[in-house]
DNA sequence: TACGAGGCATACCGACGGTATGCCAACAAT
DNA sequence: ATTGTTGGCATACCGTCGGTATGCCTCGTA
């Protein structure tokens, strides 16, 4: 049952929601927008909140009505251009079913998103000392790191091993953390093309690596290299 | 000849310095170690230069004399940091000749020291925001990256894979950030000791598949995977 | 039409990084 | 020994920024 809208002055956001509320929402993004504009190219302590909602036309009131603070605000950035780029990822691998080539193409668009400057300078380089390291570990298991998991886990099952949680998320880190570093130093090479291949062959030798010793029959759990030297399992913890 | 010195009221720091000299020095290690201390426990902006002077029992007058500001505070302080981190690595990798064997012994160290607090916060955390990404890597390379880049590469020669510095750079990129970001988790695990064994036995895996797929003969440059599926070709469109 | 409240502006405060200035002990020159 | 000079540091102060308190004004509702 469609509510009849009398004519809004121009601000067709939600077309279900009062004058008030569309232009509160309003407001908000034009912070959200102007503070990630300004996040990105500033750094989080070199964006004054003043000149946040000077951007945004609005005043420190305004920003304080829609969030608690300075870090909520970039919480609240943070989230958005990351989930952007978790989208964008997981729209690229949609549909391909071959788990190696998922893992390279996922690897490219992976690749790709980590050079966008708003995601490098916002959630890899300012992120974690914003948000602290248990907020940024919860927004990442929710977004970007979700999806290597499950591209890892496919690529472990097709390899014929089988695993338990733990492993699996603890080769999912490895491949995270790797990619999220080489991510950096290809967007910041001079070379970015010639750069971009150098990770895609190594990863792929990586990934063909585990493959061939999955065909030879090496299963995890039992590990030892051919030729080479056990992982002996003793460390010391502490 | 040994210059006589007068006896120096308790300051054995440089034996060949003035006493001026060594008041100084004295200051100035002073404010470092709390620093150090306060940086590693509240963060960078949770500590304010009034306490940091205040638990060196100095004034801001004095910090500005040593230091040309907080940053370049907390840059002194990741570089001894770091550096106090790379030294410990290097000692324990000495003397093994096995690559592998010198890169499983170059893992577990790097583990330990990655769960040191005051690296995770100061390096980890604090450091990309607080230094910016080119200071970073330009530090980063001359300490702990080298030592992964030298073990990697030898780890490759070892496989029989001729690679140029640039390749040998990626993978040690793929590593170094894989080590991070796992020694993060490994630090926040409940049972530090499981984890570790986990990434160790993950690790020890990939490096394994390097080696079986060099022993096949397969060469970086020309990557396919002999027998097993190769990651690459064959790539079923849609 | 009146009332209530969400939405936001204005003014202000405390903390913190940074600077200017000056004192004072330590070394050198005489 | 005296004096001049300078490095080493203390004191006082300023601008900026994040955060808060308060109040107005308009939209929604009765």
């Amino acid at each position: 049952m469609s509510k009849l809208v009398p004519k809004v002055p121009s601000l067709p956001s939600v077309p279900g929601a009062s004058r008030r509320q569309q232009y509160s929402a309003s407001t908000k993004r034009a912070l959200l927008e102007v503070a990630t504009q300004l996040f990105a190219e500033h750094g989080y302590a070199g964006a004054s909140l003043d000149t946040i909602v000077a951007g945004a036309k609005v005043t420190k009131g305004a920003l304080y009505h829609h969030f608690s603070g300075k870090q909520a605000l970039f919480d609240a950035v943070f989230v958005d251009v990351q989930s952007a780029s978790t989208k964008v990822i997981r729209q690229q691998i949609k549909g391909v079913k071959d788990p190696w080539e998922q893992a390279l193409i996922g690897l490219r668009a992976f690749m790709t998103a980590v050079q966008e400057p708003a995601y490098r300078r916002i959630v890899i380089q300012d992120g974690p000392a914003v948000l602290g390291h248990e907020r940024y570990r919860e927004q990442e298991e929710r977004s970007a790191f979700t999806v290597v998991e499950e591209i890892v886990g496919t690529v472990l099952a097709a390899a014929g091993q089988v695993v338990d949680e733990a492993m699996r998320t603890t080769f999912a880190r490895i491949f995270f953390g790797a990619l999220s570093s080489v991510g950096e130093t290809v967007a910041e090479a001079e070379d970015r093309g010639a750069a971009a291949r150098r990770v895609e062959e190594a990863m792929a030798f990586i990934l063909a690596g585990m493959q061939a010793l999955s065909a030879q029959g090496v299963r995890l759990g039992a590990a030892d290299g051919p030729g080479a030297e056990a992982p002996d399992p003793s460390i010391d913890p502490d």
